[in-house]
DNA sequence: GTTGACATAATACAGCTGACCGATAAACCT
DNA sequence: AGGTTTATCGGTCAGCTGTATTATGTCAAC
């Protein structure tokens, strides 16, 4: 054969040209042919690495949302050693907000994912799971606020953690230009504001 | 002539079959054919009503987004004469979010709409306008609120907007089934106790 | 009863889709 | 050296897509 390739870097540079397809030419443009022009490669070829679309789908969503976890942890390292719950919140939610390229290309992968998965049940499973699953990191990161202080013991964790995921609804706002990064950020300050008042000044 | 036909009727029922398509078999499934097959009639009887595939797409948003404003209406005047803001942006929320079947036909039109207007000029000025339209009756509730007293007058009438349309961003977590109805209801709740809590008391 | 506008149907068409196959060649392993 | 594995490419296939065209049916008005 040729050089011995690297197959999970060749799988991550197909995720990305997916991407990249998915970000400046739509959804309804997705097919492996597109995906391949995109990747510089021949239709053939990429199916050598993915058998399936179904597959390549799959990989490309796992993989978006793995550079997004890597994001906000990188992020997170920045904030130091003892970061405040308020800053960890925040940064989890600017980027998972499309208000960077990066962060866009993953937000339009995962919103046509979602809408795929409605209808599969192999892929709506595993978007559950991973949506719960941070759920679940928001949850811990309220519930650790509330032990240290730095929230109100009467908040409820749960309640707390759905209204911060629904700041996520920012996404079309931001996509269509109904508002700008601005304005997102000033509403998503606002909310942590509140929600991060000490008692007797809402 | 056969029998004269009504066109405006005909034409929703068409756009009602195309919800139907997308909320039961999805977006990746919407074609003329299938929402053709689904309305009970002829593929070249579609044509008949829609020229293009876009028409009908444009035809079956613009339907939807009037269908949420009549439930809305007919909401709001189930509320009697001075209906409180709170119920009204209540209302406004449930009826965006995909809590029952209407609701959610509409709400997967929506976000299928919304990811292929991103990639079309004229859909998406379109989308963008009446998404604008709604997000500045939602301003206007708010600042009448403020103005009569409901509440604070130090909040921005504009943030507080912002933020409420957020809510819609329990949408994709509602559909995947992270949380349930109830979750939303209650985190809707939490939200618009504090947006009209008097001050001094959070 | 002929005309003509409208409703419905059927089919053709060019294009793209994903899945699949075979050929070719390069690199690795005995 | 010879056999195996891996990479890449090109092409075929059936199926579906949106659009366009044509044919047939239907009924009101002249």
């Amino acid at each position: 054969m040729p050089k011995q390739v690297n197959h999970q870097e060749r799988r991550e540079e197909i995720a990305r040209a997916l991407w990249r397809v998915v970000e400046q030419r739509g959804v309804t443009r997705l097919s492996l042919r597109e995906v391949a022009q995109e990747a510089g490669m021949s239709h053939g070829q990429l199916q050598h690495y993915f058998a399936s679309r179904a597959a390549l789908l799959c990989f490309a969503m796992d993989f978006a949302a793995e550079q997004t976890a890597d994001r906000v942890d990188r992020g997170v390292r920045e904030l130091g050693d003892r970061p405040h719950p308020r800053d960890v919140l925040r940064l989890l939610l600017t980027e998972m907000l499309p208000l960077h390229a990066d962060a866009r290309a993953t937000s339009r992968m995962s919103a046509a994912y979602v809408l795929e998965a409605l209808h599969d049940e192999g892929l709506r499973t595993r978007a559950r799971d991973g949506i719960a699953q941070g759920r679940e990191l928001v949850e811990q990161v309220v519930r650790r606020a509330i032990a240290d202080g730095h929230l109100r013991p009467d908040r409820d964790p749960v309640t707390e953690t759905h209204l911060l995921l629904a700041l996520t609804g920012f996404t079309p706002l931001l996509e269509l230009g109904v508002i700008g990064p601005a304005d997102a950020l000033t509403a998503l300050d606002a909310h942590l504001d509140r929600l991060f008042a000490p008692s007797g000044q809402p």
